[in-house]
DNA sequence: AACGTTTGCAACCGCGCATCC
DNA sequence: AGGATGCGCGGTTGCAAACGT
């Protein structure tokens, strides 16, 4: 027995909304608020329309200081600093974007972001990636069920080191130049707590500290649900620690859901890496301009391998003006 | 011009969580 | 305490427009 349907589906309209639909949900809700229940609002103003999609047409659409498309630069940074920092939430991410939709903003990554700025390397790899694919598959793997099923994680053979020396994110340097990279600047000060936003990146105070301290926490062991608690208020003197690659690793091994969301990096990265792995006279550094030399190879405790990506100088810019690499 | 494919986006769906009773 | 209800979220789908052949 599942759970009851918010409505009845037979009696409600569905699929585009109409101008006088769309005019009749916002002048009410102009006047008279939403009264805290969306499911009784069609009823009210006569709409033959489930409360959920009324709800949605008034968030995404007709609230008032909604914009659509046209994002600057700036936004494309945060968009993209924090799905790399805390993956697909949406929603979060938009409370950073005024005026900027939860669904916009993940049609708009989903759409454009993702492929402008993996697609100039898609292109190169062209023709071959459905069979390195296949290839992969039977690589046998030691990793957890769920990166067996994620077609996204793909398994992964441990690589002999004498070709693929383990690298990891695992030191400051690296994570403050990613975040430099997003649009960020830290300051001389080498104490990671210091986080001085560069006036030249029109990014305020708060989504700076955002950022950081969720790439902080993504490195560091807490759980996912203390970043999220936490992002809002200011960013406490705590002195994080990151005790190299062994606490890098029990990030992985232990909060799986952080890298979630992220598998297309990995499988780009991972498709060109098993490339030149497989014998092929694929280079990494020509099909990944922007990743370093060779992408972070992180151990894990069961022998597996998993990959992770730091952006190089310029990958940001790409996004922006494709055309003038 | 006709047809097939890709892209972009609005809308829907189902699940988890919070709140109420 | 626990069932019912509503809300909010992320993932997915459907469709029209744009593009390519």
């Amino acid at each position: 027995m599942g759970r009851a349907p918010c409505c009845e589906k037979n009696n409600v309209k569905r699929g585009p909304w109409s101008i006088e639909e769309d005019a009749k949900l916002k002048s009410y809700i102009e006047q008279n608020g939403t009264g805290g229940n969306w499911i009784a609002l069609p009823q009210k103003i006569g709409l033959k329309r489930c409360g959920k999609s009324c709800r949605l047409r008034w968030l995404n659409y007709l609230r008032p200081n909604i914009k659509h498309g046209g994002f600057s630069e700036e936004e494309d940074r945060i968009i993209c600093s924090l799905y790399i920092s805390i993956g697909s939430r949406w929603s979060i991410i938009a409370a950073q974007l005024p005026g900027r939709t939860d669904n916009d903003i993940k049609n708009y990554w989903n759409t454009k972001l993702k492929k402008k700025l993996f697609g100039k390397q898609r292109q190169k790899q062209g023709s071959r990636k459905g069979k390195e694919i296949n290839s992969m598959s039977s690589i046998s793997n030691n990793n957890n069920n769920n990166m067996n099923q994620n077609p996204f994680w793909p398994e992964l053979q441990p690589v002999p080191d004498s070709i693929n020396e383990p690298r990891f994110i695992n030191d400051h340097t690296s994570i403050r130049k990613l975040l430099i990279k997003l649009g960020g600047k830290f300051s001389e000060d080498d104490q990671l707590t210091n986080v001085v936003p560069n006036s030249q990146y029109p990014i305020d105070n708060l989504s700076m500290q955002l950022m950081y301290q969720n790439h902080i926490n993504l490195i560091s062991s807490s759980p996912i649900d203390n970043v999220l608690n936490t992002t809002l208020s200011p960013l406490p003197n705590t002195q994080y620690n990151m005790d190299g690659p062994a606490e890098f690793e029990h990030m992985i091994n232990h909060n799986q859901q952080k890298v979630d969301g992220l598998e297309f990096l990995y499988e780009d990265m991972f498709i060109h890496k098993s490339a030149s792995i497989s014998g092929g006279n694929l280079d990494w550094e020509a099909m990944n301009p922007y990743a370093l030399p060779l992408p972070p190879i992180v151990a894990s405790n069961n022998g597996g391998f998993q990959q992770g990506i730091i952006l190089q100088e310029g990958a940001l810019d790409e996004l922006r003006y494709p055309m003038a690499q």
